[in-house]
DNA sequence: GAGCACTGC
């Protein structure tokens, strides 16, 4: 494996000069892990059988241990050298925080024999035995029909799995496949009086004979609820996936529910948080809400009634008219701790450093925190001293409708959801949380979350599927298989980008768009910037784009007003994807970056300040301009991957419009987007065709029929005249269909990508 | 004139 472009990735490994051969230790230091005795158990039952599945509730010690211990113990690792073991995880920082911790446990230096390899860093390197990556970076480099085989690993341990995520559940139809063409009927010299076997799985068990391919293991983590999905999609007709359930490690958590239904849940999650903070010991308590708005005014609710508190003395009773009360007024800056508590806001559009808070040690006068958060706080971040969990049963996601139109619901989350979040308590001592719903609501919610695959469009997918070889997609065994309607869509999408032929089969140009890691249609885009000479510039404005949440917008009033004003600067008469264009050439133009886990941080400042003292860093830039860096960061990454990709495809990446090209790189966008167009409606006050009085509006139609409004985020909003022809790169319902990214371009641009209209 | 949850290549 080689290391990701090496002048810019971010953790850099150093080089091994010791002659001594690195080792890992025969046993991992002893500890108290439930998991511990079961270690024998699992290692014997993977000898038995091709697959086991590994079921238990968090701090098992399942994720630390058993990749180590399969390596250590398995005979398959004895008897072929070379075998690794990996372990996927479906977040990036899963992969970083445990590699870290288990080459720790095992004293050998990140990256060598344990390493860990997610987009933009791969610290693994050819020693690297065991390894932990995410689900779409196996997928990535099993990207033909040896690869998909998985030829590196002795086994593949799918962690998570009930997350159902795309990539882990794609993950775990491939590892399927190779681990019965590697391990079905090992005592036989040819298939050819096997008829039970498919087609697809047959031709690779001529690859799996021809390189003498030793079998291949798998493990599939995940909780308990879900063990039989993955059990019963393992088993193959001679031999079954072994269900393993391990006992996990957390202290008692008492669940309460509402033994009537509240009316408005926001009002009800405040006043049960402030019910715990007044009749309570310390400890953090954490609430989960929809989203940010709920969050925001919930916040506020509860700085003001922990106010009213502190002033009264603390004797008053919390009454459901106090909640009230305060209910709906403005939301002003109230952060300093009040009645011994803080509250603070936690959802991903919040500033880094607003986001920080949440990690920052307690002033003295105060004893908890009260953070009301949404999902981020349910998988991604862990929360260290909350004891105390106030469940509203809520979330937020976007469903897709039948026209492909993103619309964004609050919905009743899932059963394992509920015990997911209620499980956030109770990992230092005993917990309590308390469910915003009715017991019988509980039952009546669906057991575990829908799929991913469900509502996500599949034209990445089938594109990676054709380059792996496989190509009866409609038939292709999926955890889950997608109706047949929306492969259908997929290849209708790909055959409309030139990636498949008349007949389904990927052409050069797929093959080329799969190289890039973006959606199928940016990929496109890219790859048509050559033609119109105008490769940087759309570089700059894909990753823009697959960056988002470039603005920073704040709640507070004032603040927004003067990030509004920030942002005019960067706002570009053309629309949307000019104007991010536009920030990043300024950002370029007008800070020094400095990647953040780059060694000597602070050293590499100063000497970059000392030879261009013009520029300010970039997380200074930033803040100052209302722009969220983690975005730019990205977006600076996901530019430098494009452009080596570009670069290897011999593309010519210098090509660069300038300021005269202007109107060459919009067409380019233009035809990029050319699915994604809606013309302007004009609305006519008087009956009479042509008269004066008509004047263009913000309403408009995109070509396949759907009323849409300009978003009022877009720059495009309440443009006077309104550009009588423009692209957009979304549509979501939230009150009114409105579209984003919204750029302008040429009506004639539209006759000539449409000559049929 | 709104107000977008969360991941990932």
């Amino acid at each position: 494996m080689k290391r990701s472009h090496s002048s810019h990735s971010s953790s850099p490994i150093t080089p091994q000069t010791t002659t001594v051969p690195l080792s890992l230790p025969d046993h991992l230091p002893p500890s108290s892990l439930p998991i511990i005795p079961y270690h024998s158990k699992i290692v014997a039952s993977l000898d038995k059988n091709d697959c086991c599945v590994l079921t238990s509730s968090t701090g098992s010690g399942k994720t630390t241990t058993v990749p180590f211990l399969i390596y250590k113990e398995h005979r398959l690792f004895k008897e072929h050298s070379k075998l690794k073991v990996t372990c996927t995880q479906p977040r990036r920082v899963a992969c970083t925080s445990v590699a870290s911790y288990v080459s720790s446990l095992c004293s050998v230096p990140l990256g060598t024999l344990i390493g860990y390899n997610i987009r933009f860093d791969n610290c693994t390197t050819p020693q690297t035995v065991i390894s932990y990556q995410t689900d779409y970076m196996l997928l990535r480099s099993s990207s033909s029909s040896y690869g998909r085989l998985f030829p590196e690993y002795g086994c593949i341990i799918i962690d998570e799995a009930h997350e159902r995520s795309l990539g882990s559940d794609f993950v775990c139809s491939l590892v399927k496949q190779a681990m019965i063409a590697r391990n079905y009927p090992r005592f036989l010299k040819d298939d050819s009086d096997i008829t039970s076997l498919s087609s697809e799985i047959k031709s690779l068990r001529r690859i799996v004979r021809k390189r003498k391919l030793p079998p291949l293991k798998v493990i599939v983590m995940s909780a308990t609820i879900s063990s039989e999905t993955f059990s019963k999609y393992f088993s193959t007709p001679n031999m079954q996936a072994k269900v393993l359930s391990i006992p996990g490690k957390t202290h008692r958590i008492d669940v309460c529910y509402l033994s009537e239904a509240c009316e408005d849940f926001v009002e009800g999650c405040v006043e049960a948080s402030l019910r715990l903070h007044c009749s309570y010991e310390e400890g953090d308590i954490l609430c989960f809400l929809p989203g940010r708005e709920e969050i925001d005014s919930a916040v506020y609710m509860l700085r003001k009634l922990l106010k009213e508190r502190e002033e009264e003395g603390k004797s008053s009773y919390v009454s459901e008219d106090k909640v009230e009360e305060v209910k709906g007024k403005n939301i002003n800056v109230l952060t300093e701790p009040t009645d011994g508590a803080v509250v603070l806001p936690l959802y991903s559009s919040l500033s880094p450093s607003q986001q920080q808070q949440i990690f920052l040690p307690l002033p003295a006068n105060c004893h908890r925190r009260i953070i009301i958060s949404t999902n981020i706080a349910e998988t991604s971040l862990t929360l260290s001293n909350v004891i105390y969990v106030v469940d509203s049963g809520l979330e937020k996601k976007k469903v897709l409708t039948q026209t492909g139109v993103g619309v964004l619901r609050t919905e009743v989350i899932s059963k394992a959801s509920a015990v997911q979040r209620s499980g956030r308590c109770g990992r230092v001592r005993p917990g309590l949380a308390i469910r915003m719903y009715r017991e019988l609501e509980f039952e009546g919610f669906k057991p575990v979350q829908r799929p991913e695959i469900e509502g996500a469009s599949l034209s990445n997918v089938v594109l990676l599927m054709l380059t792996m070889g496989i190509k009866d997609c409609i038939n292709f065994d999926f955890l889950q298989p997608p109706s047949e309607k929306k492969l259908l869509k997929a290849f209708h999408t790909l055959h409309r980008l030139k990636a498949v032929n008349d007949s389904m089969e990927i052409t050069p140009y797929g093959e080329k768009m799969s190289k890039l890691p973006v959606d199928v249609e940016w990929a496109n885009l890219v790859l048509k910037s050559e033609g119109y000479g105008c490769v940087k510039e759309v570089l700059t404005s894909v990753a823009m784009l697959s960056a988002e949440n470039i603005f920073y917008r704040p709640t507070d009033e004032r603040e927004a007003a003067k990030a509004a004003q920030k942002h005019r600067r960067f706002s570009s008469f053309e629309g949307d994807i000019p104007s991010l264009r536009s920030v990043y050439e300024t950002w370029e133009k007008e800070t020094i970056y400095v990647d953040p886990s780059l060694p000597n941080v602070a050293k590499r400042y100063r000497q970059l300040q000392s030879s261009k003292n013009l520029k300010i860093p970039s997380p200074e830039w930033c803040s100052r301009n209302y722009i969220n860096s983690r975005s730019v960061a990205k977006a600076h990454s996901v530019r430098f991957q494009l452009h080596d990709i570009c670069k290897n495809l011999y593309m010519n990446v210098e090509s660069s419009c300038g300021s005269e090209g202007y109107v060459d790189y919009l067409k380019c966008v233009c035809e990029g987007l050319s699915h994604q167009i809606a013309l302007r409606s004009v609305v006519s006050s008087d009956s009479s065709e042509g008269s004066s009085s008509q004047r263009p509006q913000g309403k408009y139609k995109t070509l396949s029929g759907i009323e849409v409004n300009v978003h009022p985020n877009s720059t495009m909003f309440q443009r006077n005249p309104a550009p009588s022809a423009v692209v957009f790169t979304e549509i979501i319902v939230t009150k009114k269909t409105y579209i984003t990214g919204v750029t302008q371009v040429k009506k004639d641009w539209v006759t000539e990508f449409h000559p049929d209209r």
